[in-house]
DNA sequence: CTAGGTGCAAATAATTTGCAGAGGC
DNA sequence: GCCTCTGCAAATTATTTGCACCTAG
């Protein structure tokens, strides 16, 4: 499970200059896992490099936080810790107030939520900090729970972004499935037609990415859940089937499916540039361009099939 | 809309004594709106108070803090920022990094989300850190937004858990009514009946608070919204009596019963416990505790009928 | 009278800065 | 050789502590 180090030139800000003494500080910080204080860094450097100054470890935190190498947390401990991005998404924190470790976790729907609520506010957003105090389970009941590294968050994270992209992909070929034959509009058919025909092509290439991960740590099925999300865990097109199999006309169901591809788009979006491992990455960005292009689709179509039916029609309801 | 200051007496902790520098620095503590540091607190004593020491406001505030009747927040400053907490319920903030100003929110959804989570990870938790950083509408656009002083933010809190459980009345009494018309078995239609009556007289009580609070406050209905709850907004019953208009036997319509009121239990207790204002505080409570007696008297219900029906008729499915 | 509150000054803890010298390009 | 990095020590900031003194109960 050992991983490369990152390439120590691309961190380095421009105009930067090359030093035996930041590398060093910097190999430490990246070998630490977890969330490291500043002094705490100090000491780790000083056992193998004495004679590094303080103010140096302090002055290369603050140009590797500059540079995107590394991120300020605060635990409200009334200092500072710093944690490597370097192949680590940006996240959430469970904060044990008696060990005073920390665990990570993210949630989709916390996330939409709060860009609602910004939104709401007229806020324009740019970070959340989101924290849960209190006890952990080892604190709690003496279990060990073993320790989880870098490289393990990255493979939770890919895992549980896969586990909802096929939940996804899954409900979207449902759901294009079930609305193919329920439309009577032939053009709106093929359509549908299609997009089950995409979303299989998906569905296979994500089961594919699963399974080479799972390959990688055979404990991974096992891990705690990293990324929470409730939309996606249920499928984000399982409502939209649920309405079709209520029935509704052509126009509705197309409607529905404009809906789906919306949310569907946001999430391979939204997680597809969190990925810190370039494949996944690449499959997510190029997903979301499909379901926009899908969505797309959708519009023209919904659009096409309102001119066709006419002004009149457009005040029919649902055939229930 | 000022507001009585609160009774000294009852924030000092057992066994602290009286003293006339401690009051001075909680009356100007409590005057303050919005976030002090203690340095900030430290001046704005000396000005009215000179020959008062930095450590005694230092020392206040921790007895304060100790007593409850402060809070320590941390906007990541590098330094403790304290809010009051007498009229004023726990929440989340919104950090505005270019003008340093915080307003606040709270969201129901956030907090069982948060509740979730540290349920699957086994974590106790004991409280919540949500911020949302960026830039306010006044810095981004210039246009003033007029400060919200305590006691609007209470009345503000008030207005909106007073919506959120209107709505949850109102689609509670439609969902019982609708129920009541439904139900075949003549003991549970009573049931469903009594409910109903229930809600009935619960809605008649919030919209007579309603409409009190209302009247405290001009503008009230114009504030922004501080609490979001999407689940309520809708009306926890709402859904229910969706799946009730798609048809469901006796048996399912009690456990749909069960379930909402269930929610609705919760966010009674939840939100009764947070209101400063101690008249609603104490409406929220009972009904609270009459939600809990409904959800019992329909859990008996369900209990009663499942025996009645004998173990064969549990098999039966829905009855479209 | 005495436990607890108070002011002042000194201590601490985390971090930053000034400055002379070292080192990369 | 210039410009940036580095180490050390001193400065700064937020907060706490020690201690002699004061005050309410």
């Amino acid at each position: 499970m050992d991983r490369p180090l990152p390439d120590l030139t691309r961190l380095r800000p421009a105009g930067g200059k090359r030093s035996t003494k930041r590398d060093r500080i910097l190999t430490v910080f990246l070998r630490q896992e977890g969330h490291v204080s500043a002094d705490e860094l100090v000491d780790l450097v000083r056992r193998e490099a004495p004679g590094i100054g303080r103010a140096t470890v302090y002055r290369t935190l603050q140009w590797m936080v500059g540079a995107g190498a590394a991120r300020k947390v605060d635990f409200g401990e009334g200092r500072w810790r710093f944690e490597a991005s370097y192949r680590h998404p940006r996240h959430f924190h469970l904060i044990c107030s008696s060990c005073h470790r920390s665990s990570e976790f993210l949630s989709s729907d916390v996330e939409s939520l709060m860009e609602e609520i910004a939104a709401a506010r007229h806020f324009a957003p740019t970070q959340s900090v989101v924290q849960i105090h209190g006890t952990c389970e080892e604190c709690r009941t003496g279990k060990q729970t073993p320790p989880i590294d870098g490289a393990t968050t990255e493979l939770v994270f890919a895992r549980d972004a896969l586990r909802m992209a096929i939940a996804t992909e899954r409900s979207g070929l449902d759901f294009y499935t079930r609305a193919a034959t329920r439309t009577k509009d032939p053009r709106g058919r093929t359509v549908f037609h299609k997009l089950a025909a995409e979303e299989r092509k998906h569905l296979a290439t994500l089961q594919k990415r699963y399974q080479e991960l799972s390959a990688k740590d055979p404990q991974l099925e096992s891990r705690p859940t990293f990324l929470f999300f409730k939309g996606a865990a249920s499928g984000l097109f399982a409502a939209g089937a649920e309405q079709l199999r209520r029935g509704v006309n052509d126009q509705q169901a197309l409607l529905i499916g404009i809906r789906c591809e919306r949310g569907s788009h946001k999430f391979f979006k939204r997680y597809g540039e969190r990925f810190e491992d370039s494949e996944g990455k690449q499959v997510f960005l190029e997903f979301a361009d499909e379901e926009r292009a899908h969505l797309d689709l959708l519009i023209r179509e919904y659009r096409a099939l309102r001119d066709r039916l006419g002004p009149r029609a457009r005040r029919a309801k649902a055939h229930r």
